[in-house]
DNA sequence: AGACAAGTTGACGTGAAGGTCATTGTAACG
DNA sequence: CGTTACAATGACCTTCACGTCAACTTGTCT
């Protein structure tokens, strides 16, 4: 897959594959100086993605794929893998409470300023 | 209160109360050409913080801080704030989301993770 | 051969949220 | 009066995840 289609797949510009390459996230062959993107590159990219939107890092991701990737890992690697996920795991638990408590606020809030916002509109209006 | 106080208390730096009265978030009093920081200071503090552990950029909560502050506020701005703090309630509850499925995978993964671990352990022990 | 598209590398720019000096000011202590 | 300690200002530095732009190759069509 060249790079265009690649871009048009995944809706990125060339400029975020060459970088990911660069930072070692993916590794696509080469055929002459082009970039040639397997099948395994579309998986790692998707996966990319994904961890993108849940707010990993770059840096977070490549150690998380090697998840994906285990051939040939030793023990300890993948114990290594595993204690960093687990981490991952509990900031996201511990980001999806508070989350959800900033949204319980921040609805209050909406429905204080909306009630203030009716108020003004009586008062004008009488 | 002097910045020294104010750092103390809510563990931040000189630097960063600096930059939020340039980013007029904050805008304590000058006794000579110290500062003084206020209750009003102290409130919106604890709100900046708060809105930053939830994502928001400081321009956004910059404009939120408008929700707490509506002594003169005309009927359209306040309908602008409460639209503005709509979109980010929308974006969080949509973010909420996102991170719970992110949370169900990675929890499935690192199931695998661990089964193939053992796995390998009942390996070597072989 | 000319021209165009699609690709390459390299270098520099960007924005958010501060960090990190270096320098200068001011006030209180002994 | 000198030292210490805390503040202030200004200027540049940092990280992340790319964007942007220039200059150059390669391949293909006509």
């Amino acid at each position: 897959m060249t790079i265009r289609a690649m871009c048009d797949t995944f809706d990125v510009t060339p400029r975020t594959l060459r970088f990911y390459e660069a930072k070692e996230l993916l590794s696509p062959i080469r055929e002459g100086q082009k970039r040639l993107f397997t099948r395994r590159d579309r998986g790692r990219l998707k996966l990319i993605l994904r961890g993108k939107r849940f707010g990993f890092t770059l840096e977070d991701i490549r150690q998380l794929l090697s998840l994906y990737d285990l051939g040939d890992q030793q023990q300890t690697q993948l114990k290594r893998t595993l204690e960093i996920a687990r981490q991952r795991l509990d900031a996201m638990r511990q980001q999806r409470a508070d989350l959800d408590s900033a949204i319980g606020e921040l609805d209050e809030q909406i429905i204080a300023g909306q009630q203030l916002l009716t108020e003004k509109m009586r008062q004008s209006a009488a």
